[in-house]
DNA sequence: GAACTTGACGTCAAGCTT
DNA sequence: AAGCTTGACGTCAAGTTC
């Protein structure tokens, strides 16, 4: 009952089957190169976090300038994309020229992943990336990067990421941008400079987080695959097994049928002697009548 | 060697692995109770999307007193509990006075979810009922409930789902609570009407896809569990039948070892035999001499 | 107590189905 | 074309380890 199944995924997927096994075949099928299993929508220059379309809508109407130079893509998802792009552009102008550095480090990263402390310094990992921009974001909100729209508009909407007033002590900030959103420019590092470091640690964290979240994605993922690919083996060698005992226990009978014969053989040679030994026994006794009768003539003589 | 791993996911959880092995074993501890999975963080009232901690920020100061009847949990995650709140207000004073209705439907469903269209229609499920209270709320701002300090903050705040202004054609409305954020209160319905309707529409799809990705990760945690139960299954019997054909092997040599003895007593009979039949050989050898003896002496009568 | 890990969830995007 | 499904991802919360 469960062969089936198994090999069912590893079957072909033509039939409509809505139990969660074809769509592993489909997936292995669809993935047709080998040991690129997960980036399917990573065209886009970085592509991180562009879920909670709430922003994306938000900012769309607000910042359409930003990310037009992106491959043209679903017009959700921009709040973000500005932020890579701003990120992005600010790291361009800073340390290496290349731009897809992030994706290459970043691919870097989850394909040797085992071995921590790779790419020494220069090529630090996307955390470390995204942290330090996020850091550097305090001081580079002033001089705005290329493309920035910036009205009233562009602090109101980009101010999602500071506690708007000291709300509350914990750093619940939403996105580490760090462009502030007070109207008054007076006493913006008096309050807002513990809040933004406490901004930034909970960045720092949701991002490794995030990375984090990868890895065991991937150590998931690929568990998984391990333990499909044991079931596999286990079947297969448990059908091996099957037929080995099967064949053994056909030798065996057939080897049942035949020490039969063998003993049958025997039988029969047994037969024969003892037919030889009755045929014997018969002369013995002609032979004991024939003393009794040579006994007879002795003495008749 | 793979039975080791299985065997470690299934002993205790003591040593120190990172494997991604003792994970499922503590995971299988710590659901102490049966049958009950996935209900961790449910104990607030509804406690449905609150990751994007954008929002949290955002809403956090600029709406403590809608959450604060809830117990008291981080200062996160506000917006949507404001949200919830508000829905769950509306629809307490509606249909039924019990808070945890929600949540009882949601486990509800949840529990029995395989066979469809339960509940027949007065417990409508979980994205029915998320649905129609976004689609009340239209109504329902209007007439505020209990709690809504709204000033044109509110406005500013709430106003996360509608595009601002009509900026792309497409639904990327983010959330449709439906709170419409204009200043201007005269061309309300004229604009906001269909930018709402697209906002349903886009609400109700994501609800949708919020159960149905419930649904399809429990099928998934239903089908890894099988694969395990499968795999462990699948080693044990191969541990048997490896077992059985060891003894079998065993057996089979032992009669191999036994089997030139019954030969060896086959040899002896006939050796037996054979040795009685030298010797009847030899009685016959006497009955030839008795013949010509006996031959002789009647000659010799 | 900080850092890491991971289960759960919501969201998105792509695919597949009707 | 609408709908459902699912892989991937980010986020959160709880647990674990140092």
């Amino acid at each position: 009952m469960a062969s089936s199944k198994l090999m069912m995924k590893m079957s072909s997927s033509t039939s409509r089957n809505s139990d969660l096994i074809r769509r592993k075949s489909s997936n292995s099928s669809s993935s047709s190169s080998s040991t690129n299993h997960h980036h399917h929508h990573k065209h886009p220059s970085i592509r991180i976090n562009n879920n909670s379309g709430v922003f994306d809508m938000t900012v769309d109407g607000l910042l359409p300038t930003v990310h037009n130079n992106n491959e043209q893509q679903a017009p959700e998802s921009t709040l973000l994309d500005a932020e890579i792009t701003l990120l992005d552009a600010a790291v361009r102008t800073s340390s290496n020229g290349g731009q897809k550095t992030v994706d290459d480090v970043w691919k870097e990263i989850v394909a040797g992943r085992s071995c921590k402390q790779e790419v020494p310094d220069e090529m630090m990992t996307l955390e470390d990336f995204l942290a330090k921009a996020g850091a550097v974001e305090e001081e580079d909100v002033k001089i705005p990067p290329p493309p920035l729209p910036s009205e009233r508009l562009s602090g109101g909407i980009f101010s999602f990421d500071n506690p708007i007033h000291p709300p509350n002590v914990d750093g619940v900030v939403g996105f580490g941008i760090g462009v502030d959103e007070m109207g008054g420019r007076g006493k913006r590092r008096a309050i807002l400079e513990p809040l933004d470091k406490a901004a930034q640690q909970r960045q720092r964290r949701m991002i490794k987080n995030r990375e984090s979240a990868a890895r065991s994605r991937e150590r998931k993922q690929a568990y998984q695959a391990e333990l499909e690919s044991l079931a596999v083996k286990l079947e297969e060698e448990n059908e091996t097994l099957l037929k080995a005992k099967a064949e053994q226990t056909r030798k065996r009978y057939k080897q049942l049928l035949d020490l039969p014969s063998r003993s049958e053989a025997c039988y029969h040679e047994e037969q024969q002697l003892t037919s030889g030994i009755h045929l014997l026994v018969n002369a013995q006794t002609i032979v004991r009548l024939s003393n009794y009768i040579l006994r007879v003539s002795i003495r008749v003589l």
